[in-house]
DNA sequence: CCCTGAAACTTGATATATCAGATTTCAAAA
DNA sequence: TTTTGAAATCTGATATATCAAGTTTCAGGG
């Protein structure tokens, strides 16, 4: 079912808007990430400008990078008296649920709305974990994962929730790189990356919201122990 | 088991910093409002200087407020071209899924931290609210939802769960009052509150969860439809 | 008549200045 | 020594100015 939007098929060589970033979303990553690395810790007190002089910009992109911020709950605007970091355990704890709680209606989602392509393509992308796992190929695992749970989102046709959850993550490349290096931890994921792929390519959205909830829980809980201890 | 924090009680006369609504608050409300309400359409361009001069301010706050409607998903940003209305039906649909997702997981913490306060606050609440109920006091109804809907966040003891759901309101007062109108709607409503009710001061998050998750998707199409028709 | 491209204009992105609430300091009074 | 309160200071909140990317306009060439 073709769609005749008229629209220009994108050239590959366009340089998408939103690729260019502009320096508050450079802000905003920079400090989401010392937010959840630790290296702001929760407490910890911005002031704008020592900050902006830091960071050696203007305090207008760093204001609104903190709006962005405070708005994912990371940062605590105290009315007249400044920003503090908000992130501990519990809260990554809560980001875990929250995830949860989200990806499962976009796995319904995307049970429900597959198209051919998408099923071909989250097929695929199965078939490629697999021997990425049966190498133990960690680096392009860690990119397979983005894939597939990419092609999820793509195929629920979500925005919203698929924004949302993007604003779920508190853990970056390095410990990934640890979890994935149990090669037990990788084959069980793989085990549920499978499930969740045939849920979804036959069409049964409870399932595929039951297998992907469970399986964020427990990868996510695994994180929370990699990042956290304890 | 009291606390003894050294802390001074709260005085009742002392103000709330966060009651101090600054003037980015203000707007970002208001911007708000005049999204979901409809009076800024889905596509509209919002122009910096032209907004900020119709509301009398400057383009500081205006653009902080942006940012937050931004992580909210109201607007989207085109880099170095503009700020663009993102809401409708649709998106509106989603905001329901994340609400029923998100307050799931709140209804089963409640459930399983709720302590013997929480459980009597719970209880008076349902009490009160049959009351309202069978009165047709729709104005109290309204206001009851949300003290109950408020005591389940403050049992689960979720800080981030409650702020995200926070953000996925897209009705306001004048909704409400016209679902609330239909007595029948009430009732039903009511029984569900009284079955999430039941099922937190029982302790039984399964229940919990899934009553709440219901009832969320449930009120939560009636006001899509009552919102945007059909 | 259509294509090209440079100038004019629009507008978001960024920087800087100013204002005002909150905190701290410290000396004087109790 | 403790308390008080006013001045100094800090710092977020707001306003304004400047910069640069993107769009539009329109004259000139094909």
């Amino acid at each position: 079912m073709e769609e005749a939007t008229g629209q220009e098929p994108r050239s590959s060589l366009a340089i998408a808007p939103e690729a260019r970033q502009s320096l508050r979303g450079h802000v905003h990553q920079q400090l989401r990430m010392a937010i959840i690395s630790g290296r702001l810790p929760s407490g910890q007190r911005l002031n704008e400008r020592l900050l902006a002089e830091e960071m050696e910009i203007s305090t207008t992109p760093l204001k609104e990078a903190l709006r962005q911020l405070e708005a994912e709950g990371l940062v605590e605007v105290l009315p007249r008296r400044g920003v503090v970091v908000r992130f501990d355990a519990s809260f990554a704890e809560e980001m875990i649920l929250a995830r949860a709680a989200l990806e499962s209606p976009i796995a319904a989602l995307a049970a429900e709305r597959v198209d051919d392509d998408g099923r071909a393509r989250l097929g695929a992308t199965v078939q490629l974990m697999r021997e990425a796992t049966e190498a133990a190929d960690i680096a392009r695992l860690i990119l397979l994962n983005e894939t597939f749970h990419g092609a999820i989102h793509a195929a629920s046709g979500s925005r919203h929730l698929t924004r949302m959850v993007a604003q779920q993550q508190f853990y970056d490349g390095s410990a990934r790189r640890v979890i994935h290096r149990d090669a037990g931890e990788s084959r069980l994921a793989f085990e549920e990356h499978k499930g969740i792929a045939e849920a979804i390519i036959a069409g049964q959205p409870q399932e595929a919201s039951a297998r992907m909830s469970a399986h964020v829980l427990r990868s996510g809980r695994l994180y929370l122990t990699a990042v956290f201890g304890r």
